[in-house]
DNA sequence: AGAGTCGATGTAAAGGTTTTCATGGTTCAT
DNA sequence: ATGAACCATGAAAACCTTTACATCGACTCT
């Protein structure tokens, strides 16, 4: 269980009769070689077991191929989908991938700067919405950044991620193409890009489709499924009821089919509803779930790759990659009931 | 943007007038230097701005302080509600958790055990329930490990979980209690440790009841939906059919409900249905599931707690910690129906 | 007063790479 | 034959810590 003593650079160059120097230069620029004495070394590699000592490595090339991810929450479904997508991407450029889970807490984001700060980690996804805290002004500070799921507002970090403007839109008019004229946006929240860019998709729809929206179908929600259940309630109270419901995300959507349900509305027949994101449990719910899929595994392999390239130096086409949402066909979206 | 040179301890030396062995101890051996020295050096921190710089440390101190978890499948939300318990547990102690996605690839599981051959990683967290291949017969190479989520078979590294034996009694003592007599259990698999003890657990509260097992509503799978449905309508040809299922585990109960519903039966008036883990979207299934609740934080957290005492030189009180499941009373279990 | 303790600090080695610069030999053009 | 150009290799510096060992002064005890 213990550590053996590991092989070091200086064994093989030993068994190879050669110098460090040309062990490291055998492994990394195999060119700079000469073929004999390239084989003796990879004999000597191979004799004795030697992996190059990464923290020795890092040391000297300050930099440690790995990358910090840092999440408001690793249980997040959706946010799980996406990490697959990043490692897969990590692992294959070379890459190791730090978990690190924020909470929102505002002591463990700055406690988690440590990575960075001390070399640990060479970039940083970002999957809160936000800088770290705890970097204030001297944003200088961090290193190469990519930003997940939420753009960070009021920045130029690069945001990969889906398209929401135009997946709200299509969404929407889908709606739309089954008749629905009076559709009720569920989730509105200015101060959140992702809400908002969705709110705007569904408004473009509206307006593409010659449809005044009505400010009482527009609820405010947090993206949670309560949010939904109460947006929903609301709308019964004011008496002002759409035939569809499009909601900011698929908690939402739970929300507003657990309180239709528990009233006794048959779904989809008296109202549809669609989500958005395509979450795990949304073709398990009763009506099954229509809705806008995330590509995630490519987000995470999209928002990884610009994240090796930025830290390459190159300079990102544009700061935004934006990546189209499916429409997903399943049970809670019908043509709208001619009776109403 | 640019890393700009950062401190080092020499430069936290020079400002505070002492040597770098004194600033060293200054940080990690506080009592070992005089009061007013260790201020000094404290403000000349502060000022620098200095952090160590791991990777120094690290190649000195022969320690990364991070755990390698690896793991099949990142996106399983059942994996990612523990990982927020190894994190969160990780985290507090000063150590960092690396991902290891693998698949279930062997070139990818041996890829990964480059992290701790290169002394990335001091421990190793293995959700995979077997050692990592291309280990092999030398597995002395490997670090100090914890198996989580499933044990490693014939191995002797130590395991944390739930413990799917008593769970999965209580399970069906519940089952019993509720007047069943005919349970089967869908999703037996002797090669799968989780499987067979839970099989176990099923059996002994049969046995405890006085009650014999029928072989005919013993039913193979392998944990997923589509088992679940298989081995429901398995039974139905067999024409053997009891009055609840407990199955082996969430997914194949919604796998059993599917094909009921299906076939229109009334649930749980006609079949109860039990599932085990209690995953995210147990509670949105119709009927929503009765299950055993895996207390996936805490075992996360009792993980990360093993494996660094391990790490410290600790010898484990046991192979084996085991944690209870807790039984969530939903709508999918009723009294049976005494028609049958 | 001298020997022995003790506490605080400094010196220097060690940890394992990568990479600059130097060296020595070979080839090629003159 | 001579210098230039080139190629393969080696020596040594640099990356930044931690820590064993040495040192030095102050204090205690006899």
């Amino acid at each position: 269980m213990q550590q053996q003593k590991l092989a070091t650079i200086e064994d093989v160059a030993a068994m190879a009769g050669v110098s460090i120097a040309t062990v490291s230069r055998a492994m990394n620029e195999p060119t700079k070689v000469a073929d004999a004495t390239r084989k003796r070394v990879a004999d000597a590699v191979a004799r004795t077991g030697y992996t190059t000592n990464a923290m020795a490595r890092s040391l000297r090339m300050r930099r440690s191929n790995m990358i910090l991810i840092l999440a408001p929450d690793v249980g997040d479904p959706n946010f799980s989908n996406i990490l697959v997508g990043l490692e897969t991407e990590a692992s294959k450029r070379g890459y190791g991938v730090l978990i690190g889970n924020t909470q929102n807490d505002p002591s463990r984001e700055t406690d988690y700067l440590r990575f960075i700060s001390s070399n640990q980690a060479d970039g940083l996804i970002l999957f809160t919405g936000h800088l770290p805290y705890g970097v204030g002004q001297d944003a200088a500070k961090l290193p190469a950044m990519v930003a997940v799921n939420e753009p960070v507002p009021g920045s130029d970090v690069p945001f990969v991620g889906v398209d929401n403007f135009e997946g709200a839109r299509v969404a929407t008019e889908h709606l739309i193409s089954q008749g629905h004229r009076r559709i009720a946006f569920v989730g509105r929240a200015n101060n959140r890009e992702i809400n908002s860019r969705r709110e705007q998709g569904y408004l473009a729809a509206l307006a593409g489709a010659g449809l005044t929206a009505d400010p009482r179908l527009i609820i405010d929600g947090d993206g949670t499924t309560e949010s939904g259940r109460a947006a929903t309630e609301l709308m019964f109270v004011r008496d002002a009821l759409p035939t569809a419901f499009f909601c900011v995300n698929d908690a939402t959507a739970l929300g507003v089919i657990i309180s239709l349900s528990a009233r006794n509305y048959e779904l989809p027949r008296q109202f549809s509803i669609m989500g958005f994101d395509d979450i795990s449990f949304a073709s398990f719910v009763a009506p099954s779930l229509t809705t806008m899929k995330q590509p995630r595994h490519r987000i995470g392999e999209a928002a990884m790759d610009l994240l090796l390239a930025l830290l390459a130096g190159e300079t990102p086409k544009s700061r935004e990659v934006l990546l189209r949402a499916e429409l997903i066909l399943r049970n809670s979206v019908a043509r709208v009931n001619p009776g109403r």
